[in-house]
DNA sequence: GTTCCGATTTTCT
DNA sequence: GAAAATCGGAACA
């Protein structure tokens, strides 16, 4: 394992590189560094994980069926931002904006492999080590520090984009999202195939729920 | 080892 | 009022 020591400079991606097929940049995402300096503090990881969400033809995206919202806005914004929105109650979810000024498209950062201000990110993670720091999408925007504050910030400064040593296209493996209601079944997750980092998603498919029963939730 | 369930906030109808 | 691109803890085998 000649595995050099990733370096959090050098080449920083910005709009030219997101301004393309969200498809295509969320593949060229992976391997490269993902770098956030909030609160003064740099933390960065390798993406090894990530999922590509397309505009109105793809069910499970934010810009699927409404349009414009207030919420997806950055969405159909310049590409090279960030779009991070808020779910569950507990967790930010990180995204890069793709495609050109006016169509709908973002990669979420799904895993890191964390290589730099791992101390940093453990404090924010519960104390939490190693995979665990950012092994899926809440993870990753809460190792980073991130919230709905960065929502639409343009990568480059608190945030950046390092290019890297692309990873062997054989070692890159695809396969249906996760968690989402619908539009699961699409191949637009991109992950390193044996990196350890990758979160598996759940470690089994999950069928629905009950269908039907009757007994709805006792909330008053 | 696996599977199930609740938490808690934002956004949208 | 209900749903959501999730996580972590508890229960069970």
């Amino acid at each position: 394992m000649a595995q050099a020591e990733p370096r959090v400079t050098g080449v920083r991606l910005l709009a030219a590189f997101f301004a393309r097929p969200t498809e295509t940049v969320a593949r060229e995402l992976l391997g490269t560094v993902l770098a956030s300096r909030v609160g003064g503090v740099l933390t960065a990881g390798v993406i090894v994980e990530t999922e590509a969400y397309l505009g109105s033809d793809d069910p499970g995206s934010h810009a699927a069926t409404k349009g414009v919202t207030a919420r997806n806005r950055v969405m159909y914004g310049q590409p090279g931002c960030a779009y991070v929105y808020f779910t569950y109650g507990n967790h930010h979810m990180l995204n890069l904006v793709t495609e050109a000024e006016g169509t709908a498209g973002a990669v979420l950062v799904r895993a890191l492999e964390p290589v730099a201000g791992l101390e940093t990110m453990s404090a924010r993670r519960g104390g939490r080590t190693g995979p665990e720091l950012a092994n899926g999408p809440g993870k990753v925007a809460a190792a980073l520090g991130i919230d709905l504050a960065h929502n639409g910030v343009t990568l480059g400064e608190d945030l950046v984009v390092y290019d890297a040593d692309r990873p062997d296209p054989s070692r890159i493996s695809t396969s249906g999202r996760v968690g989402l209601g619908a539009g699961h079944d699409l191949p637009l997750r991109f992950y390193l195939t044996d990196n350890r980092y990758v979160s598996r998603g759940r470690t089994g498919p999950r069928p629905p729920r009950r269908a039907a029963g009757g007994q709805t939730r006792g909330t008053t």
